[in-house]
RNA sequence: UGCCCGAUGGUGUAACGGUAGCACAAGUGACUCUGAAUCACUUUGUCAUGGUUCAAAUCCAUGUCGGGCAGCCA
């Protein structure tokens, strides 16, 4: 097929009614530059379903020549801490590197709110810088925008709204607040003096009043049907310090009074969220509508969060996971966050493309894990080097090759790409095959290596099983072998035809290694279908541990490498290796039709040959 | 309960009043020195009922089902 027939089922870019909007708005020419940004609060780890938000964030500003800012959206000092923050940023940049990172807006080293003036009337403005924009060297000192950065300015348009008499300092509890609002009763210090009011929240801000005592609300419709219109807060005392303003603040802005006024100092066109605040939007446009700001309004887009089978999404839970010592921490492999599956060997691109198939809609759906196991796979498959391992050994002599010579056989690095080259593997007389590459009672369609029967040793000879050797408890310990020494590649008998071909090491010449055989996390694809209790359903095999016999060379695997054990599993090495001391994670096993036909299939996993090992 | 949003094969999505398509999954076969990959083929769908129209997945109405919100969380 030539190119010009491949061309029309790929498109370059995903489409969606988020980008259908932007490029309308683009097309009449209403923005400069389209704007979004990614503002998750440092309270817990990235997970794959910000990875959504992420490429769909960034994606929207790499298609459309605009930037991507990155904030955090701290306005709450009791849940956040600064480990969040590094870690979210690390994973940001992980993620969209070779991609997006042109698109990353910045705060430049030491850069100030600006004022900016418009329209008769000047107000604050924090401009973003990409790479371009500052080079590289002064750009990695740049920072991620932090909600918080905005404290003052925002102080300043609470006052002005309370100028407008659009809000009010209130007295009641939370709990009257809430009582009140259900009922759609006006708060009794709604009809409090502009002056007064003024006062009130200067003395809340000065400290002068402990945490609950009053609160900011808007003044705008207490019996309005959305709730959310119901004078909803806007400040509320809290007297804790925060991870980046210290002890300068007791009194922190609600999300929704926050959220829209930083998307505006940060001149964001395109402030994109999730479904559950669709509600909020009203708010979001009466606050900005309210100050009659300047400057062009940012708006709000919501979209579908994540649901992926198998996994859980929420960032409490994820904490729970990990302070209950469920997983080894936020990066365990099994974790559906960035960090965790990165460690586990999946790469930005798999994900970029997952997150291009899932798509972008307002329906709350659940996702097959299926995708994204395609997505790492079919990324792994082309990028993969292949090597040999045995990861239950059965020891193999082959009875008619001499003892103590070794030959060495040409092995392709990776078959999907010639450029990958080709390396040397040593064979000797003692080898270690797979355990369940041999069957004693062979099932039916069963083709490796069975008594009396032939196989392929991939890369070398055809070998056929003359004899089993078992200890006094009749267990399997030894396989003795024949090889038809012309049939390896190139040799007279190369061409002949067996079923079966089976992975190998060289017994004398294999390394060890430790490899952690990773499975899904839960049992169930819906952990919580019910509402039943998430830990009642963790995969008791999510974690297999096995000590392996693998080829030589992998002693000095890479850590950026990715490996495909032949006809086993994707692996790449751990950060726990040590010289002398390899540890690698299985990211993925292969498909295994295999698996299917046999009917002692997996339990838990959807295919993989070393699940069938198990 | 009130308000908001949604519904297209098993799953996720496209079709923007004019041929229901794609991906994953599943199945069959080909190929195979990876039971992988690749290739070919196949199965399965517009929530329901009315209406508008030459023509409806698409527009309107009603209903059903699902989700969200009702924190001084985000």
């Amino acid at each position: 097929m030539g190119p010009a027939e491949s061309q029309p089922t790929a498109p370059a870019a995903p489409s969606d009614f988020i980008r259908d909007l932007v490029a309308a708005d683009v097309a009449a020419g209403k923005h400069q530059r389209i704007h979004t940004r990614f503002p998750p609060e440092p309270n817990g780890y990235l997970h794959i379903g910000h990875a959504k938000s992420i490429c769909l964030n960034f994606g929207l500003a790499h298609e459309f020549g605009g930037v991507c800012n990155l904030r955090m959206d701290d306005t709450n000092p009791t849940k956040e801490d600064v480990e969040y923050v590094e870690s979210i940023q690390a994973d940001v940049r992980w993620l969209i590197s070779g991609w997006a990172g042109d698109e990353l807006g910045l705060k430049a080293p030491g850069q100030q709110l600006v004022t900016r003036t418009a329209d008769g009337k000047s107000d604050a403005c924090l401009p973003a810088v990409t790479r371009s924009d500052l080079g590289a060297e002064r750009y990695e000192q740049a920072t991620p925008f932090h909600a918080s950065d905005y404290f003052e300015p925002i102080y300043q348009y609470a006052v002005d709204l309370i100028r407008r008499g659009r809000a009010f300092v209130c007295d009641l509890s939370p709990d009257e607040t809430d009582e009140y609002r259900r009922h759609a009763k006006e708060s009794p210090f709604r009809h409090r003096s502009v002056g007064e009011n003024l006062d009130l929240f200067a003395r809340m801000k000065a400290g002068e009043f402990p945490d609950g005592k009053c609160s900011l609300r808007a003044k705008i419709d207490v019996a309005s049907p959305n709730i959310w219109l119901r004078d909803p807060l806007l400040y509320r005392i809290r007297h804790t310090a925060h991870h980046q303003t210290g002890t300068q603040w007791c009194i922190y802005p609600m999300y929704d009074f926050a959220h829209c006024l930083s998307d505006y100092i940060e001149g964001i066109t395109h402030s994109i969220c999730t479904l559950e605040f669709e509600v909020h939007r009203p708010l979001y446009d009466w606050i900005l509508q309210s100050l009659e700001l300047p400057r062009p309004l940012p708006h709000q887009y919501e979209f579908a969060r994540l649901s992926l089978g198998y996994t859980l999404m929420s960032k409490r839970k994820l904490m729970q996971l990990v302070n209950e010592k469920l997983v080894t921490g936020w990066d365990d492999p099994r974790m559906p966050t960035i960090c965790g599956m990165r460690r586990r060997g999946v790469t930005p691109q798999a994900l970029r493309q997952f997150a291009y198939h899932i798509g972008i809609t307002k329906y709350n759906g659940l996702t097959d894990v299926a995708v994204l196991e395609h997505a790492i796979r079919e990324d792994l498959n082309r990028r993969a080097l292949r090597r040999m391992a045995v990861l239950r050994p059965i020891k193999v002599v082959i009875t008619n090759f001499p003892e103590g010579q070794t030959g060495e056989l040409e092995a392709v690095n990776n078959p999907e790409d010639e450029s990958a080259g080709k390396r040397r593997v040593p064979f000797s007389r003692e080898l270690f095959i797979e355990r369940d590459d041999f069957a004693e009672v062979p099932p039916p369609k069963f083709f490796r290596l069975k008594p009396g029967g032939e196989v392929r040793l991939k890369y070398a000879y055809i070998i056929k099983c003359d004899e089993l050797v078992k200890d006094p408890a009749g267990n399997l310990i030894e396989l003795r072998c024949t090889a038809d020494l012309d049939s390896k590649s190139g040799g007279a008998t190369a061409g002949r035809k067996v079923k079966g071909t089976i992975h190998w090491v060289s017994a004398a010449h294999a390394v060890d290694a430790e490899v952690r055989l990773y499975d899904r996390l839960f049992t169930e694809a819906e952990p919580e279908k019910d509402g039943r209790d998430f830990k009642s359903v963790l995969n008791p095999h999510s974690l297999e541990v096995l000590t392996a016999k693998v080829e030589p060379g992998l002693a000095q695997a890479q850590a950026d490498a990715r490996y495909q054990f032949e006809r086993l599993a994707y692996f790449a090495l751990d950060g726990d290796s040590r010289p002398g001391r390899l540890v690698f994670n299985r990211t993925i096993t292969l498909k295994d039709a295999w698996a299917r036909e046999t009917p002692k299939g997996p339990p838990v996993a959807a295919g993989g040959l070393a699940s069938v090992l198990s």
